[in-house]
DNA sequence: CTGCAGGCCCTTA
DNA sequence: TAAGGGCCTGCA
């Protein structure tokens, strides 16, 4: 076990923007979080300091990249202040201990298929049913091309079990190259998820955002569109933030998700 | 029982 | 290129 202090980091906000499926909230100050082939229990003591059930060898090797604890948030939220927007400003100061994780690429395209026309609950539970078999870790694309598509139905992921047949069979032919994904810019990596059935613009954004780190992705799902509708008249302008729009809009989705339609 | 939830695909005009 | 219907499923 391992204490640390750590700024502008906040479990329970993480675990509830939406980014991630596989954190639960164990007991009151309890979290689980797995990721990676590994589970990891975290203990929030305060505000800013947390014990990780963990070495410091796999804190370093592992949880500090994935928490994206080299970024500084504090100045991307000065930066976003200096905006004057007090919507965004509203937006940064409740959602202070948001960041973006550094995910599996491959378990974030899944999950994000998933996500399409659904709800938060529900994908939280199809995804733990289908880590089931597997000691509660993510599914590879050979564990998933195992089952037929019927069988995948059984999982309860509906008429997205063939986007994700037809994706898991891609990975394994090659017809889908992970690690080229990885080196492309955010717009080819976008285009290039756009080309697999199941994934259009509002996933593959999720995908970019939240599997590839491009943090210039901006996911415009209807709470995103509700806010720059009501918010900002219909015309929000995301070049403003450039490299960061994809943590601006986490802000956003957080707060507005407190605040209701 | 409808309606709907962090979309996407396909068909039409 | 814009608009509209259909789609699995579980829950209010």
């Amino acid at each position: 076990m391992i204490e640390k202090i750590i700024e502008d980091f906040d479990i329970q906000q993480i675990a509830d923007s939406g980014q991630c499926f596989r954190i639960s909230h164990l007991s009151s100050n309890i979290w689980q979080v797995i990721a990676f082939r590994k589970k990891l229990l975290i203990e929030k003591i305060t505000h800013n300091n947390y014990k990780f059930y963990c070495s410091e060898d796999e804190f370093q090797s592992i949880w500090s990249d994935y928490f994206d604890l080299q970024t500084d948030y504090g100045k991307i939220k000065n930066n976003i202040r200096k905006f004057n927007d007090q919507y965004l400003n509203a937006a940064v100061n409740y959602g202070f201990g948001i960041r973006i994780l550094r995910q599996d690429l491959w378990e974030t395209i899944i999950s994000f298929i998933i996500s399409q026309r659904n709800n938060i609950p529900r994908i939280r539970n199809t995804i733990n049913k289908i880590c089931k078999p597997y000691d509660g870790f993510f599914p590879t694309p050979e564990d998933l091309v195992k089952y037929t598509e019927l069988e995948l139905m059984n999982f309860g992921l509906g008429y997205r079990s063939r986007y994700i047949f037809d994706i898991a069979r891609s990975v394994i032919d090659g017809k889908l190259n992970l690690s080229k994904l990885k080196n492309l810019s955010t717009e080819d990596s976008l285009n290039y998820l756009k080309t697999c059935k199941g994934i259009g613009g509002k996933v593959a954004n999720c995908i970019a955002l939240f599997g590839l780190y491009k943090t210039d992705a901006f996911p415009i799902d209807v709470w995103i569109q509700r806010i720059i509708d009501k918010q900002y008249n219909g015309n929000f302008s995301i070049d403003n933030f450039k490299d960061y729009a994809g943590i601006v809009q986490q802000y956003m989705f957080f707060y507005q998700k407190s605040l209701g339609k």
